[in-house]
RNA sequence: GGAGUGGUAGCUCAGUUGGUUAGAGCGCCGGCCUGUCACGCCGGAGGUCGCGGGUUCGAGUCCCGUCCACCCCGCCA
């Protein structure tokens, strides 16, 4: 037997008890005489005491031992002296008199130490075995587990059945690239890995099932960031007969029951509700982050005359002045300037007008336009825009979507400039509704969905829709935002054959690519298909808002880094020319030597 | 595809206007130590300063190129 308790199990209560106990060394401290060693595993530590007049042979073997060696150790449950307990641990009351010890396996140095904090990610990944073995990561991977579970246990109490969808699955042609895989059966076609398990969740509702569930892998073959990787986990839920406030009170539920079961935090029983447009006017964002205030408001009026050309011109043509009050922070660094403004640019203005309120008197402020503007100007600006000495102020003129767009993203950059969120450990829900249905591509000339092909129009927009006014048809759609992440979202979707091929013609996709790519399930829309809708939460972003981590990796047990690699397996990798040839693929990636690879190195 | 930050000992980092033999903490190795828990004390080993080129009497430091990592934008219906 390895062991009778883990190593965060004895108390005071067991004293006088023989117990066993298996772990790895977390750390020795030998006196010569006397030898402590903490035993560790999941669960936590325990020390344990090595003395010569209580066993020389364990005493003697305990001088050998080093970091991540795997002990077994017999001993008596002691009471610690007096003066010597240890508050940081929840066993440090107690020790292990130990008797007999087993090494079961020895650690060769690590490449990396276990107690300390450690930046180069790289080597972490390289060896995630033992990155996972550190207490915030093994921590991490439990709340993970918890999160999970409580989603499952709250949808099974609410009815709801988890099955599971095909990962071998059909290319979409719209959304994000697809991780295509070879059929041997098929020469020459591909599997698609889903994206999301849009289609079969409704194609279920279709079935009858009526609620589902799907703690569910989605793939998506794009770049990646913090807080995504190319494959990755939502919580995918679908439900018929239910409209968009069904949904949104399960998922407040859904939350709750997340929140409460790992952090043991109560959160509100039900989230604000805010509109796209609201979000967008107010925060300049979708996903708005409203723990900092620094709202965006608008000045058009104020200033729709001024001197100013950059500001009155683009009044003329149809555009929108808005500001935001950066509250004391009238001393930023002309560098700080220079780095918001190049944002800004970024972002798609032309440049940044600033007024840096140093005092009351408008002749402190320094700004590159003030002086052209009429006392009248100022004092609607002072009122509207509540500036007091100290005060930076950001304008931006554009087109209402664009003025929103820029300053959205100074709001946030001001709010990590001046740390405005250090130490905040509030969790701030927020549901935006009412997203348009379609946004034009400039680029591409044709309009795409928002969501996904599949969301309903509101009802009372479906006239605009008919009329082919795209721009201003809104959708039944709704996104869960925590504290400035965009953690789920979903839509009522459309159960109508005929509406549903509308509004593929809408997206361009012709009757024949209608045919060939979404046959399946305009049919099945012909046979009696329910009302229904549904959402999809970020399953790994939701865990790292929870475990207060600022990346997906951190809550995933073995991520890919930036660059999509496996930096521990080494994947991906290639593969012999025999593996290739039986799925009737030939490589055209080209070495470092630029010649054509046709045997591919592994 | 574009911008930013970084790369110095096993790890985390410092290294000034270019100037002696490139440092610290932790870890590692050896020794001492019977109540520690970031144990302590003594001693020791350990470096292609990412890589290549250049400027210079002299480069970790300046210049050019390049690779890698992270982060952001694009992209992610």
């Amino acid at each position: 037997m390895y062991r009778t308790h883990h190593c965060n199990e004895i108390r005071k209560e067991h004293i006088g008890e023989v117990v066993t106990l298996s772990g790895w060394v977390n750390s020795t401290r030998d006196h010569g005489g006397v030898i402590f060693i903490d035993l560790r595993d999941r669960e936590g530590l325990t020390q344990a005491v090595f003395r010569p007049e209580e066993s020389e042979e364990a005493a003697k073997l305990s001088h050998t031992l080093r970091f991540e060696d795997v002990l077994k150790i017999e001993g008596l449950v002691s009471a610690r002296l007096d003066g010597t307990a240890n508050n940081k641990l929840a066993t440090g009351d107690v020790e292990i008199v130990v008797r007999e010890v087993t090494v079961i396996s020895r650690s060769e140095v690590l490449p990396f130490q276990l107690d300390k904090e450690l930046s180069n990610e790289d080597l972490r990944l390289k060896h995630r075995y033992l990155d996972l073995r550190r207490p915030r990561l093994a921590r991490n991977l439990q709340m993970r587990h918890r999160v999970s579970k409580a989603t499952r246990d709250f949808l099974d109490e609410k009815g709801f059945l988890e099955i599971e969808t095909p990962i071998l699955s059909k290319s979409t042609p719209e959304g994000a690239r697809d991780f295509l895989v070879p059929s041997r059966l098929s020469p020459g076609k591909f599997y698609a890995l889903p994206q999301a398990p849009q289609q079969y969740k409704q194609l279920l509702q279709v079935a009858g099932v009526d609620k589902y569930f799907q703690i569910a892998r989605c793939f998506r073959d794009e770049d990646l960031r913090s807080d995504r990787q190319p494959e990755f986990t939502q919580v995918d839920i679908e439900a018929s007969f239910v409209e968009q406030s069904d949904i949104i009170s399960l998922i407040e539920g859904l939350l709750g029951r997340c929140f409460k079961d790992s952090l043991g935090v109560d959160i509100p029983g039900s989230f604000e509700q805010m509109t796209y447009h609201t979000a967008m006017d107010t925060y300049g964002s979708d996903k708005p982050d409203r723990r900092f205030d620094m709202k965006l408001i608008d000045v058009t009026e104020d200033l729709k005359d001024c001197e100013f050309r950059v500001f009155s011109g683009t009044v003329a043509n149809g555009g929108v002045i808005k500001a935001i009050n950066a509250k004391g922070f009238a001393d930023i660094s002309t560098g700080q300037i220079d780095k918001l403004t190049k944002l800004a640019q970024e972002a798609g203005a032309k440049g940044l007008a600033y007024i840096q309120a140093r005092d009351v008197d408008r002749k402190t402020w320094r700004s590159p336009f003030v002086k052209r503007m009429t006392d009248e100007e100022i004092k609607a600006l002072r009122t509207n825009l509540n500036i007091e000495p100290g005060d930076l102020i950001l304008f931006a003129a554009d087109k209402w979507p664009d003025a929103c767009e820029v300053l959205g993203r100074m709001r946030l950059a001001v709010a990590e400039l001046k740390n405005l969120l250090e130490g905040n450990t509030d969790f701030d829900f927020l549901w935006v509704t009412d997203f348009p249905l379609l946004a034009f591509d400039a680029e591409e000339e044709k309009w795409n969905a928002v969501h996904h092909p599949f969301t309903r129009p509101k009802a009372e927009d479906m006239d605009k829709l008919e009329a082919g006014d795209y721009a201003n048809v809104r959708a039944e759609a709704y996104d869960v935002v925590l504290n400035g992440n965009e953690i789920g979202g979903g839509s009522i979707r459309i159960h109508e054959q005929a509406l549903q091929q509308k509004m593929f013609t809408a997206l361009g996709i012709s009757d024949e690519e209608q045919e060939a790519m979404f046959s399946h399930i305009l049919t099945a829309f012909s046979y009696g298909a329910p009302p229904h809708g549904g959402v999809a939460l970020g399953f790994d972003r939701l865990v790292m808002l929870i475990c207060g981590e600022e990346s997906i990796r951190e809550v995933i047990a073995f991520p890919k880094n930036n660059k999509g690699v496996d930096i521990m397996s080494d994947s991906p990798s290639g593969v012999d020319f025999k593996q290739l040839r039986e799925l009737y693929v030939r490589s055209v990636a080209k070495e470092k030597k630029a010649e054509v690879d046709e045997t591919p190195t592994s």
